[in-house]
DNA sequence: ACGTGCGGGACAGCCCGTTTGT
DNA sequence: ACAAACGGGCTGTCCCGCACGT
């Protein structure tokens, strides 16, 4: 039935790296309990059996997936390419909104982290850092302060809310309409 | 239709309200998926069975605690009486941060809410567009215009943001610096 | 595709009854290890979802099994009304080799018996000491002694050590003949 | 054909012995499905993975498991050597019932044995029948019927059935009036 | 020959949402 | 209004059998 591939080098990492992949997507679209094993590990090509050859447990593998999405994130937004505007450009956009499972995992499941155990928890700080010290580096590219400065950490602020706040409206024009005043608010 | 009343009048009300009353505080503090009707009625001093006499669905019960969570929120820290100096200092306070149970459903449970079913969307797209008219109404008190102002969009935008940030990062000093900052945006 | 039959009274007995009367019977004809959870209850017309309504665990429900499928044993076999060579008869009969799910217990599952948790450890020596007493009384329907006799403790491992052996050989002339021998053991 | 042999001549046979060995005293302690391949493995000091280079599959192994109890069984209790009230006293003892593992196949694992593949059935089948055959030759030393006695089939399920009877009775005291009364049923 | 890895399948115990009947 | 009960799902665990590499 499965396409009959069952381990064609010591690629265990390979399976890995399919799973996370499977879960980076579905985490951000269906929301932290929204995922199941069995969920994932079919939309990986397997079944849930051998899951626990390759994660701990269920918390193991979304700590790991939440890291992922805010490496992804942090590439595909926030990458030392994009001016400041470009980065604006994508992360304030309707793509954004529509696509949550590309996105910035802090908008779409940063309610729910802080709700979460320890290990996950300590992932989403990781990323939520890690995500207030890009927008530093886009604002000040030069400076290298020990700490984000208050408007990183605003603009942060407002990016964030302008995403969750354009998701739940349920108004097109209403959305477009918060995504260009938090486009609009950096102070440059 | 009139049956022999074996309970107060208004006793199906009373215990309605208490039913709400409990979830709207669970909601926020355990998250859309961390609330079960077992665990809800038993707060409410009832057992699971009865509680299809009060909701039609979970889903019902949901939307109707989340809209009462909006107008809780709406009159403890938007309200009427409150400077937007006072709204924001309660907004982006830690007592917020750490609260979440007494605080804005939107902070709280935003990312959640775009993922549920039509009903429960509706219920937070109204206390999120709800929100939205306070905060104009804070800024510009005699303005009646028909849209909301970009600046009260990009200020919602900040506080929702500044709130799920804060209890993201597991950094006290920190979610306090993103707090302030958000909290020195107001255009005033 | 069930039939629909929910809980036609407020008689959470008579499904225990129902799942009870498919263990003692699927236990026999499968051994201690054969039965699962979900077979159970699909034997019984149900999912293994409710089964927790009903036992406290899977060795709750054996342990129950056991000394249900005994008392059965008693009765069908053991009855008062049956003379001894009846009982013989019955027991060592062609009928029970080959009909384990309705017949003793000791003998279909005696060797796994003494490998279980202490609970259905104790429902085995339970049955055991039982099958013991009843053979006494028919050996000795007058005596009233306190402790069982030397004659039915050996009638009753030859009964059971027969009918062990005789569904082993794989031999239905030598099963036969076993039988035979341990029918004409009687001291009477 | 002819490989670069790494191991010492023999090696393989070693290990196959070491590996069934294991499994002749595993199997009696803990019973048919108590048994796992890994666990088997690692008590005979190797991984799991090695199994299937010296068994075709389980019941491969558990087959010949069973044959070399019963050889066992046959050289330890029933030898030549002994005469039949020194094999009664061997089978029939205290001794017997609390070291299941190294005891008589039957009386350990019997019940199950009718419930196993075909081909497990069939070595239980011949171990059955070689246990009658010696309890035959030691009853009726010259006698070369081609039958086994009726004597013999009554005492060899007296004797199975005691130590069925005694291992299940958890009472010590009881156990051993079982085996008394049993070690004494011998037509002698 | 052997170890490591790994996939599919099953299970126990648990919890939840909903419905039926009282 | 309430309580029992049912169906379905999930997590963590184990096991068997096989495919690699050594």
């Amino acid at each position: 039935m499965i396409a009959i591939m069952r381990y064609p080098r010591g690629h265990k990492e390979a399976v890995r790296e399919r799973i996370l992949a499977s879960t980076t997507k579905a985490l951000r679209e269906h929301g932290l309990s929204g995922v199941s094993i069995p969920t994932l590990m079919k939309s990986a090509g397997l079944t849930h059996g051998g899951f626990y050859a390759h994660f701990e447990s269920r918390d193991d593998l979304v700590a790991a997936a939440i890291k992922a999405a805010g490496a992804q994130t942090a590439d595909d937004i926030f990458s030392e390419a994009h001016s400041l505007e470009k980065t604006l450009r994508l992360y304030l956009s309707e793509g954004h909104l529509e696509h949550p499972e590309r996105g910035c995992v802090v908008a779409a499941l940063g309610a729910e982290g802080a709700r979460q155990a320890p290990s996950v928890r300590r992932a989403f700080a990781h990323v939520a850092k890690r995500l207030l010290g890009l927008v530093e580096r886009k604002l000040h590219p030069r400076r290298r302060a020990r700490e984000v400065s208050e408007e990183a950490l605003r603009l942060t602020a407002t990016m964030v809310g302008a995403v969750v706040l354009g998701r739940l409206v349920e108004d097109r024009a209403l959305a477009e309409r918060i995504l260009g005043a938090a486009r609009r608010s950096s102070p440059s």
